[in-house]
DNA sequence: TTGAAGATGAGAATGATTCCCATGAAGATT
DNA sequence: AATCTTCATGGGAATCATTCTCATCTTCAA
């Protein structure tokens, strides 16, 4: 039998390395399109397909994290590891991490109680915070 | 001053009726398209457009609930009334609603914590039901 | 240095959702 | 019931984020 094909480490190359600056210089989730926008303005040549790609790459070995906006794009952004969940601001977009200790574990309890297997779950709060409230 | 527009009760049509129908039918969540699919193999003349407007109303006023699948469309579901999550399972559609007391005041009280004023939140579980996983 | 496996970029293609607008119905008013 | 105003409908075009294609570079192991 064939060995099942493993995903390579990915090569290091000029545009991965910018790709991941530009998420780790940005404040809150942006998406593919906002961040191929600003590196342009910053005088990058990287293509759009490129920023899409890779962001994708980063988010599926967990470097980055990817949010669903509530207008249905994803969003990218750099963050402290391990599992969490994200408290938004829905005008400025500034972000808190939060972590939810008593919810996983019920989440847990919930998915054996009802017979369900690799459960997984998306939480993220947007509402308006402090600074935007005053305006 | 003028006073803000209202947005006037809908009208009752036959196009409305045969949605609302369809969508208390269906087990599960289910696209607008998959709704219109199903509408138009059973014989139904009613237009694409008119789905998504309908549901999308229907949502609004809470007589359904949507979600955001996990590939970013919406999906729509006559659910029982209240704030409640699901627990859905992602080869059959198996869905189970659940709620989450605790998880609810946590929200408040996180929300509070960091001085964010309207919060909402999205929980959604994707999992395998006992079902789906013997097979 | 070479070559094979990957990565890139430009533009085309996709696909869900929204828009447009001419036409058809709902419901209030005579 | 006839009329009128307003809203709803539908079908096809338009949007727009994301993905795909593929010819052309790069990376990196040998
Ligand atoms: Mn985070
Ligand atoms: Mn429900
Ligand atoms: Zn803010
Ligand atoms: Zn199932």
């Amino acid at each position: 039998m064939t060995s099942i094909e493993r995903p390579a480490s990915p090569r290091h190359t000029r545009q991965r390395a910018e790709i991941r600056q530009a998420v780790e210089e940005q404040e809150g989730f942006a998406t593919a399109q906002e961040i191929h926008d600003r590196m342009r303005h910053d005088g990058s040549g990287v293509g759009l397909a490129t920023v899409y790609r890779t962001l994708q790459g980063l988010a599926a070995t967990g470097e980055v994290d990817a949010i669903r906006t509530p207008d249905g794009q994803v969003a990218y952004r750099t963050c402290s590891p391990g599992h969490h969940h994200h408290l938004i601001c829905r005008s400025c977009g500034r972000t808190v991490e939060v972590s939810i200790p008593s919810l996983e574990a019920q989440v847990r309890a919930l998915a054996a109680e009802q017979g369900f297997a690799e459960v997984e779950h998306a939480l993220e709060f947007y509402g308006t915070c402090t600074e935007c409230a005053r305006a």
